[in-house]
This record gives structure tokens, sequence and C-alpha cells, in this order.
DNA sequence: AACAACCTCAACCGCATCAGA
DNA sequence: GTCTGATGCGGTTGAGGTTGT
């Protein structure tokens, strides 16, 4: 039944923004089929759209739990702290707030906290440059942590006294989240 | 009221990586 | 080991809304 619906070139595809009736039949598709394949998914709903755009549609928007809108003080505060330690690395930082997409933080941080960081760099003399040795070697520390779980990052270096564990674990445990953070980043102002 | 400038955010694009044949 | 399609990520764009003049 479904992969026989020939799929249109790519140049024939829709662009532009979701009407509400697309948003239906994709979600429609992936309760039942499950969120991948997402180009026989766009076929199965008689989607115009390529597979890409659908699965953006999905996770950025029409998947379940997520929130919109309303950044917490809270939240500000953990991906100022995030932002600082792994660089742009969204999609583990949104990894770290529940309900937050990758886009939705890269649009917020674009848009809000890269001027709110910018002006107080500028107030504090920029120390920008001191922490992009240790935000560098840390995102570098997240991707290779990220593949092999189980490997101590703190090990290399005894300076740093946190479980890489604790480090990717976030849960929803926010406050000792922003603990440990913290703990990371004295760390951090210690190194230079 | 009209227009320009600015801001926000959904969506697209290109590239890298992964997984299966 | 290689090829190919699927998936994921980060950067960028552009439409629509808001604010200032």
């Amino acid at each position: 039944m479904e992969e026989n619906v020939p799929a249109p070139k790519r140049s024939e595809f829709n662009k532009g923004a979701w009407t509400a009736e697309e948003d239906r039949k994709l979600a429609e598709v992936i309760a039942v089929h499950g969120a991948r394949r997402w180009r026989t998914i766009a076929n199965i709903a008689g989607l115009n759209r390529c597979g890409k755009s659908c699965r953006l549609r999905w996770m950025n928007y029409l998947r379940p739990n997520i929130k919109r809108g309303n950044i917490t003080d809270q939240e500000e505060d953990l991906i100022l702290r995030l932002h600082k330690l792994l660089g742009n690395r969204w999609s583990l930082i949104a990894g770290r707030l529940p309900g937050r997409t990758d886009n939705e933080i890269k649009n917020y941080w674009n848009s809000h906290l890269s001027k709110k960081v910018n002006q107080n760099e500028k107030q504090s003399g920029g120390s920008a440059r001191q922490g992009c040795k240790t935000q560098k070697r840390l995102a570098e520390n997240a991707n290779e942590e990220a593949r092999e779980e189980n490997t101590c990052a703190g090990c290399e270096d005894p300076n740093i006294g946190f479980d890489v564990d604790e480090f990717f674990d976030f849960s929803n445990e926010d406050t000792r989240n922003l603990e440990w953070v913290s703990r990371f980043l004295q760390v951090d102002e210690g190194f230079n």
C-alpha cells in the first residue's frame, strides 16, 4: 500500500509554512507507523513534502510534550551555562531541557542571549577567550562521551571533580544540574 | 496613517555521520 | 570495504509581526 506511491521530484516538493491539514495528516501517519522512514511517511500521508521537512515539522512542532514559548529564568540560566560549556551544540543543550527543541534554543540564543552575552563581555572587559579553550575541550569531550558512554571524562583531569554520568544525566533535577554546572564553571574559571 | 527598521521564529539547505545491503 | 539511503545537526533565510519615526 504505502511505498507504491511515487515520490515527487525534489523541485516539486511543497515549501514554506505548514497548514493545519498537513499537520493532521503527518501526525496521523506517525501515530500508525512511528517517527522514522520520513520519506515513506511523507508519501503515505500524501504530503507533497520531502522527508526532511516532515521530520523537522514533527521534531520542532508536532511532537508531544513540546513546551512552547516562555523560556523560564532557570531555563535561560541553564542555556547560558551549557552554551558556555558546549558552544553551539544546540541538540546537546536541548537534550538537557525537557520539552525544548534545538531549533527553539538556537533561535532564543540568536535573538536574546547572544546580545546579552555580548553586553556582559563588553562590561566585564571580555573574558571570552578564556572560556574558549575550555569550551572547545568540553565540546570535544561531550561529543566523545555521547558516543562512548561509561568512560570517565573527569579522569584525565584531576581538577575536574565530577562524574561523567552525572554530566549527561540531567533528568529533571534542575537544581542539582545547576549545582554541578556551577561547579564546572568554577573549575573553568580556575583553568587560567 | 504610512513607511522603514527591527525582531522573532518556522523552515530550508548543505554537510556529516550512521546503518544496512 | 564500498555504496547508498536515512537521519541528525548547525547555519542561514525569509515571511510576518512589532515598534519607532
